[in-house]
DNA sequence: TAGAAATATGACAGCGCTGTCATATTTTTG
DNA sequence: CAAAAATATGACAGCGCTGTCATATTTCTA
């Protein structure tokens, strides 16, 4: 238990400097000297000093933890973001606290309140829905906390938030879809409480529109994200009299629920019907057919929100003006007409 | 940046005691009257006190921290994993800190030795292939730290292991297509750097032996955990001229590339082919038809591994002997012939 | 080149907690 | 009921670091 850790004395006397010398070398503070800075590098090295984050953050007042805040029942959509964001602050030598949990209106706010006092930690991301929660963003902002929003639903654009361009990337695959000859396509909204899935609803009216197209709402359909809702849905249309041609769902898991419903219903995907998802989750690709559906660049959108967070957090710009771009990626499950 | 956080010394003063005491019923340290306890347990709330970690951990020496560490293609298996292991580890108040890391001999252990330093963890998750680097496990055994593995290949029962009966439930899965009336069962064998999957293998063996089938070696294909080497292995039984009549893949990747193959050849599975995948992921009950597979008790393990490796940090034996069954869930891709 | 201004460095306290060890209190014992 | 043993509590140092502010050194100015 006693594992005797190298010290900045320790450093600092083989530097030839004073404790603080050492501090202000480790933390990247100006005013010192060049030369002295490159002694106590070599010192540091040669010992294979490293910090003691506790002492820092005891000491300083400040830590270097953020916190990742997820609740989505999507495994694959956090892993992505959770890469991203853990390799970068890896390397910034931050670390991450994850946290699951449930989106129940009920004590979110005064759990998560719990969490921030106890880990004491300086900033954090939050994923859809959370980054939709008034609720619980008013908290955080009580609390002054940075916090960067992946994908919130909000029109508003806020300076800290990540967003990918899923509503032009919709429009675009529907616009492909109606390239193809379909006019009566069937839209299967997502989970209400989700509200970045809103834009991909968006994408759907606007491409209508563009195509001048009549949107029929007969045609629109509640989802909720999972591969039953999707399932339902088919069912509803199965039992049209009118059916679609194709069908653009908002994620992948309810695109293979309708399809599920139209091949046990008889049909074939996509000569009966074409269908679309939304994620490119590892499911669309072995789908039979293999599904056409939108790539998130998420990994990347994790990366950016850890970089604009720890950003905030040191008290430098950020300037980083890209968005990462989602795109189609195009399989065998829609059909000319 | 200055939260004035309340301290021990106030919640002393509050209950008319000195720090230490404080210190102690936080710490559940014997030697303090019930009475006293009380009132400071009554102070502690009142002021909803909630100790700072970092100075209790410069202090004392020791952190809640424990790492979970991985390198698995597959986030569902580890986000279920991180689900368990989390969970619980906020419940009794530890910190995870989540690594990912890229299984290459190389520097493996000079990365992870580098990751302990830093972070000074006290014991950590290991989680397959890694758990079955004996190289890194060498290191960590030097280290003194503790450690739990999860699923290792190793057949060695060590104490500080979390395994499932997925041997046994492979058996069941080839005895249950035995019983269909398969008698030529095809094995897609996982990658060979995960060792853990070779339980699986021998599960297929010794249900084979059970059954008086003699094995032939041309029908256990090498695959690699991906869909695209399912893919492959299932050109290869396309090119046989004769077939198995049932494929037993030791994952559902594997197993749906493996079906990919197969209808896309023209043939209908379960009618020509019957398929059994592992490990339930979400892709298996999407696929058409949907995929018979085992399901792990992943959560499950999870949790078992953190419980075990706090058990071991806090000294307290832990004499679970439950070992979380992984069981058959069977659905439409195995007919009887 | 002396003196002022700017810059670099160091001494030291203290962050909030726990370990050690001394002291006070209670319980047991003969 | 006094002394011994057992138990409960407290005083205080110090974990490794950084903030503050004083001091030393360098650079600039007239």
């Amino acid at each position: 238990m006693k594992d005797k850790q190298i010290t900045i004395a320790e450093v600092a006397k083989k530097a030839g400097v004073s404790t603080k010398t050492v501090s202000r070398v480790i933390n990247n503070e100006k005013g010192v000297r060049e030369n002295t800075a490159k002694k106590v590098k070599k010192a540091i090295e040669s010992l294979e000093y490293k910090p003691n984050v506790f002492a820092q953050s005891l000491a300083g007042g400040r830590t270097r933890i953020i916190g990742l805040i997820y609740d989505n029942p999507n495994p694959v959509y956090i892993s992505q973001i959770m890469d991203g964001v853990l390799n970068y602050c890896h390397k910034m030598e931050y670390a991450v606290i994850i946290h699951p949990c449930k989106f129940e209106k009920r004590d979110l706010t005064t759990v998560m309140q719990g969490l921030i006092e106890k880990t004491r930690l300086k900033g954090m991301i939050l994923t859809p829905p959370l980054s939709d929660s008034k609720e619980l963003l008013r908290m955080v902002s009580k609390t002054r906390m940075p916090c960067t929003l992946i994908s919130p639903g909000s029109d508003k654009i806020r300076s800290d938030s990540i967003i990918t361009n899923d509503y032009e990337s919709s429009k675009e695959m529907v616009a492909h879809i109606i390239s193809k000859g379909h006019r009566k396509i069937a839209l299967i909204k997502g989970h209400p409480g989700h509200k970045a899935l809103k834009r991909r609803t968006q994408g759907y009216l606007d491409a209508m529109l563009d195509a001048k197209i009549k949107v029929n709402n007969n045609l629109i359909f509640q989802g909720y994200n999972s591969f039953e809702s999707g399932m339902d849905c088919g069912k509803e249309i199965m039992k049209m009299k009118s059916k679609p041609s194709a069908i653009f769902a908002a994620n992948d898991e309810m695109a293979s629920g309708v399809m599920k419903v139209i091949i046990d219903s008889g049909y074939e995907v996509p000569k009966n019907f074409s269908i679309a998802g939304f994620d490119d989750t590892p499911v669309s690709q072995m789908l039979n057919p293999p599904l056409s559906t939108i790539r998130q660049p998420l990994e990347k959108m994790g990366e950016l929100a850890a970089k604009k967070l720890i950003a905030q957090l040191e008290g430098f710009d950020f300037f980083e003006n890209q968005k990462p771009e989602s795109k189609l990626i195009i399989r065998d499950s829609i059909s000319s007409i």
